[in-house]
This record gives structure tokens, C-alpha cells and sequence, in this order.
DNA sequence: CCAGACGTTGTT
DNA sequence: GTCTGG
DNA sequence: CCAGACGTTGTT
DNA sequence: GTCTGG
């Protein structure tokens, strides 16, 4: 599945490299976002569900994509609180049709995450060992695009105008959920899923066009094709979200000792 | 009809 | 809001 | 996703 | 064990 990310690509790069059509307009978008997100647009090495990120909307063909700021966890229109968000952090893309939730977004609500990365932990023993046993036994990864270029993830938003857990809502609350499929043979010895991944701008492009319809963009998602990413075994710091610099990602060898 | 869930992952 | 379970 | 908390009363 | 926080 995909429960962490990274983002430490210049967020301009991220944008060029999947709307180089926009290429003179992305400037503007960025310094209008930092106004209303101070430091969303630094590197960031630990992103957690519940905290901002940033995503691309489009609202209609030929407009340019929009940048936004959403929280990670999907808070539906219905919810009056927030805990349900922890369990939409993630949408099964095999299920995406039938669930009310859902449903709707898939015509209404597609957005892409923009992210370099993510973290992934390996069960290393198997369900003969202890939950200790295994808890301690976990191997982190992070999981990026060779080149540690930008990744485009496929998501689904929505908005809720609710008073939040007792908490007067000023602004409606944007949230966002990372869809997952199985695992493609490159992520495949780490994890069993993997977050739908959009290959190109052509892919985000179809994916975002917002007249569309889902019956005619369903076939974006997927498990990535080999080659398309690289997971790269990294130290446990990331598993606690106070750790927050690049060392996360740093490359961890193995060592000899141990086998 | 009303009440209650609405979600995923991993672990058991 | 909308679906499922009883 | 993992880490860390998990509780109340009264007093400062 | 289960929930909340980040």
C-alpha cells in the first residue's frame, strides 16, 4: 500500500515535466500557494496521512490544472468527524465502482498527487513469529522512479462543509485518497500493492480531463510495467514522522555480519 | 421501514 | 448522501 | 503508514 | 488491544 511519501523534487520540475505545456503560467501557481501553505513547496522526506499535500485538479479542457493543498485522508461529505480519514488513505481500485463513497468521484473527483516517492515496509517473518517478533523484524524501503524522478500518483478528492469533531469549519475541507492496485514486479518482493502510478503526461492528461468519463480513463489503472520504479532499502528513521531530512532516503547497506 | 455503516491493511 | 442489514 | 498514548480531579 | 497524532 502507500502510507508515507516523499516530495523533495523543486515542485517546479514536478510540474514541467508533466505540464510543459503550462510551462510560463507555473511560477504564479506556486507563489499562490505558498501564500496560503507556507512550506509546502520545501522538500519534504516524511509525509504522513492527515498532513497537506499538494495536488493537480482540472476543472475543464484546455484550463490550465489547478495546485492545491488537500489533506491526505479522505474525509467524505457525510462525515462529522475526522477519524474516518484514517482509513481512507488509501481507495482499492477493485472496488472503486461499487462503493458510495467512491463512486462519484470517479467522474467528479480525480486528481494527481505530486510525490518522488514513498515508503513501504517489508514483513520479514512469517506469521509463525510473535507480532513483536515481526514489528521489530520490519525492513523499510523507499520506493522512487529512477533518477529519483517526479511520480504522479492517481487520486480521488472531495470536499466537506461539516463542523468537523465540534470544530467550527471555516473553509470547506479538501481531502484526497491514493488509489492502490496489486503490486507490479518491481515492488512486488516488498509489498503486495502499490499506489496507481501515471506513466507520462499523456496519462495524467487523460486521467485529469475532467469530461471524461470513467469508463473511458478505468484502463489508467494499474500496476506500474517493470522498470518503472526502484525500491531502495533505507534505514528505519522514516518509520517515526519527527525524522524529517534527507538521510531518510539515504541507500542502507547491508551488512556482511548479518548473513 | 429504521439503524448504522460508509475504509484499508495486516494479523489472527 | 447512499447503501446494507435486519 | 508507524509511534505512542491510553485518565481524572483539583490546584498552580 | 485500539485509538489518535503526525
Amino acid at each position: 500500500m502507500c502510507g508515507r511519501l516523499t516530495l523533495h523534487t523543486p515542485v517546479l520540475d514536478w510540474l514541467l515535466e508533466f505540464f510543459p505545456a503550462y510551462a510560463n503560467l507555473w511560477p504564479a501557481s506556486i507563489g499562490a500557494i505558498i501564500k496560503t501553505h507556507p512550506g509546502i513547496c520545501q522538500a519534504r522526506y516524511n509525509i504522513a496521512p492527515t498532513q497537506p499535500v499538494l495536488v493537480i485538479r482540472q476543472f475543464a479542457a484546455d484550463t490550465q490544472p489547478q495546485l492545491e493543498a488537500m489533506r491526505w485522508g479522505l474525509v467524505p461529505p457525510w462525515a462529522d468527524s475526522l477519524k474516518i480519514a484514517y482509513s481512507m488513505i488509501n481507495a482499492r481500485c477493485e472496488t472503486l465502482e461499487e462503493k458510495p463513497t467512491y463512486r462519484p468521484l470517479l467522474d467528479q473527483g480525480r486528481c494527481v498527487l505530486l510525490a518522488d516517492g514513498y515508503y513501504e515496509w517489508k514483513q520479514m517473518l512469517g506469521p509463525e513469529a510473535s507480532a513483536k517478533e515481526q514489528a521489530a523484524s520490519k525492513q523499510t524501503y523507499w520506493i522512487h522512479r529512477p533518477e529519483s524522478k517526479p511520480l504522479a500518483l492517481a487520486c480521488l478528492w472531495t470536499s466537506n462543509h461539516k463542523d468537523l469533531d465540534g470544530n467550527r469549519a471555516q473553509e470547506p475541507l479538501l481531502s484526497t485518497t491514493i488509489i492502490t492496485t496489486d503490486a507490479g514486479a518491481d515492488t512486488r518482493s516488498v509489498h503486495d500493492r502499490m499506489p496507481v502510478v501515471l506513466q507520462d503526461e499523456t496519462a495524467v492528461a487523460r486521467w485529469l480531463s475532467s469530461q471524461a468519463h470513467w469508463q473511458s480513463i478505468k484502463d489508467l489503472v494499474g500496476p506500474a510495467g517493470a522498470g518503472t520504479l526502484q525500491p531502495t532499502r533505507v534505514s528505519s528513521k522514516a518509520n517515526s514522522v519527527r525524522n524529517q531530512g534527507p538521510e531518510l532516503i539515504a541507500p542502507e547497506l547491508y551488512t556482511p555480519d548479518l548473513f
